[in-house]
RNA sequence: CGGGCGGUGGCUCAGUCCGGUUAGAGCGCUGCGUUCGGGACGCAGAGGUCGCGAGUUCAAAUCUCGCCCGCCCGACCA
């Protein structure tokens, strides 16, 4: 080419933060909407959103949850009965003081989560261990008046998951804690490819009004952790202030065990970040909006014939199935643009696949395809009279890219993850922007602070227990209890 | 919330310091024509409350004050 070559977003290995802010923007997922910090999902943003809740709402009512919509405002009384929680949420909840221009004789929270009416309904739906479990889920929008914002990793406005139960016993609730835990793995490291860390939190970084909480973490390229969704074990605060009560099988009254759990649109900021290139986003193809884009290679003298087809055979590639369900084709017909147009297009918008069909191909009994994970540039043969081809040439090609990206994803974490044997050691880590550092671990909530203060990694989760005693906490030289992460965060 | 930078057609920006007629460019957009195997080309054309609001002035994109939004750094952040 002897034009130099456009320069439509910027690259990703000079500055990762323009560059997000360009594919969000140029890819057209989202836009700023008029209040600081909201923004708005544009049809591929959504698309996008829609096809992540698809899959993870199947796991979630697949282990045996039930949907449900709670309403979004929250009296005042209900948000300050739980202690830490409103002690938590206070500087971030936005307020509806009026109605028209009467003031409200109470204000009402705009839902920053949703415990709160949750826990209240629960209290008049318990009544007998019978009742139990509750395991709901909603999907919803929430608020909460951040200070620093960015397109879907921290919005004043999010979409999300919280899935609320009220159990039984202790022990069933910590089952379902850590249940969730693993869905919420198993989604992100299959289904949106991306290979995370999980484990509990320490008792600084929990949820307000939990007893527990354990969360999966994502490692950016950056070297910033991205905290990916949460599973909380709520003990019995909230039943004990909403009055959730039952009567087991012993004749005694009591209190219900809660959990609550959540993921929202953060993650498909994570997604973006994760396997994103210099030429735009690239897609896990079982989430993709357009797993495969089909571009006719149009010519005057061949064009009905070269339309005919290529959408034809777009069509029978739309009768394939993969992953379980139907192959999402674009046949993009727009002779408006140039091919070379769309190539660089699907491209940046992150399309796993591209089929290219032009007369020669026509000719010859094959189609170009391009596959955006890999770049590899193949041809393979169609039967362009009865629309017939070896559909594993397509479908093979998207798990192999879904393999490819997971893997990928997973060598960078495992790169991104460096043991530190002291403090300077974690603070190099972080100071160079490398990622996890891993330590034994058995320092107080002071130490925490303090690590954070001098490197400002946090402590992202909690590893498997240490059991030789003579291992000494990295920090304050103690016995270490734990393999520990820490790292600077989103 | 503190510090820094920015906001001018859809986009990227020039013009602002030093106020002065009809506010410019490239890209994009619209129309017509020629094109099309990696971001096509020609001709014609449309498109602007200069972020918002006050103030100073004969005169404000330009100076002053307040506010809003964005980006970067910090504080905060389940």
């Amino acid at each position: 080419m002897a034009k130099e070559e456009k320069k439509f977003i910027t690259k990703k290995s000079e500055n990762l933060s323009q560059w997000y802010i360009d594919v969000v923007l140029g890819c057209e997922l989202a836009d700023y909407a008029p209040v600081k910090g909201c923004m708005v999902f544009r049809p591929y943003g959504w698309s996008l959103w829609e096809s992540i809740k698809e899959y993870l709402n199947k796991r979630i009512i697949d282990t045996g949850h039930v949907n449900a919509q709670f309403p979004l405002l929250i009296p005042e009384s209900f948000l300050k009965k739980e202690a830490e929680h409103v002690k938590g949420f206070a500087p971030e909840v936005a307020w509806v003081t009026h109605g028209g221009d009467e003031k409200l004789g109470e204000r009402l929270a705009i839902r920053p989560t949703s415990e709160a009416i949750i826990c209240h309904m629960y209290s008049k739906w318990i009544n007998s261990y019978r009742d139990l479990p509750v395991l709901i889920n909603q999907w919803v929008n929430v608020m909460r008046w951040e200070k620093k914002t960015k397109p879907f990793l921290r919005t004043t406005e999010f979409h999300w998951q919280e899935g609320h139960t009220a159990h039984r016993t202790h022990e069933e609730a910590m089952e379902e804690v850590i249940r969730m835990l693993h869905v919420y793995r198993d989604f992100a490291q299959e289904d949106l490819a991306m290979a995370v860390l999980s484990g509990p939190k320490s008792d600084s970084e929990k949820f307000a009004g939990a007893d527990q909480t354990h969360a999966i973490e994502a490692m950016m390229p950056d070297g910033k952790a991205l905290q990916s969704g949460t599973s909380h074990d709520l003990g019995q605060h909230f039943a004990k202030v909403f009055d959730i009560k039952f009567l087991d099988d012993d004749q005694v009254e009591k209190y219900v065990w809660q959990t609550s759990w959540g993921v929202s649109t953060r993650i498909a900021g994570g997604l973006i970040m994760m396997h994103g290139d210099d030429a735009g986003l690239r897609l896990p193809p079982k989430i993709a909006p357009i797993q495969i884009v089909v571009v006719p290679i149009i010519f005057e003298k061949s064009k009905s014939e070269v339309l005919e087809k290529a959408e034809a055979l777009a069509k029978a590639l739309g009768g394939m199935a993969v992953f379980g369900r139907p192959v999402r084709v674009k046949f993009d017909a727009n002779e408006q643009v140039s091919a070379g147009f769309k190539f660089n297009h699907y491209e940046m918008k992150g399309v796993p696949l591209r089929v290219e069909v032009g007369p020669k191909d026509i000719e010859k009994g094959n189609v170009k395809i391009v596959d955006r994970i890999s770049g590899a540039k193949e041809f393979v043969s169609v039967n362009f009279s009865d629309y017939s081809f070896d559909p594993a040439e397509f479908t093979g090609r998207l798990e192999a890219a879904q393999k490819n990206l997971f893997e990928n994803s997973q060598r960078e974490l495992e790169s991104r993850t460096l043991e530190a044997g002291d403090i300077s050691e974690l603070e190099n880590i972080v100071a160079n922007s490398r990622g996890f550092a891993i330590v034994n671990w058995g320092g107080s909530d002071e130490d925490e602070l303090a690590i954070k203060e001098r490197t400002s990694a946090t402590l992202r989760v909690l590893l498997e227990p240490v059991k030789d005693g003579n291992i000494k906490c990295f920090y304050s030289g103690n016995p270490a209890r734990c393999r520990a992460v820490f790292a600077a965060s989103y």
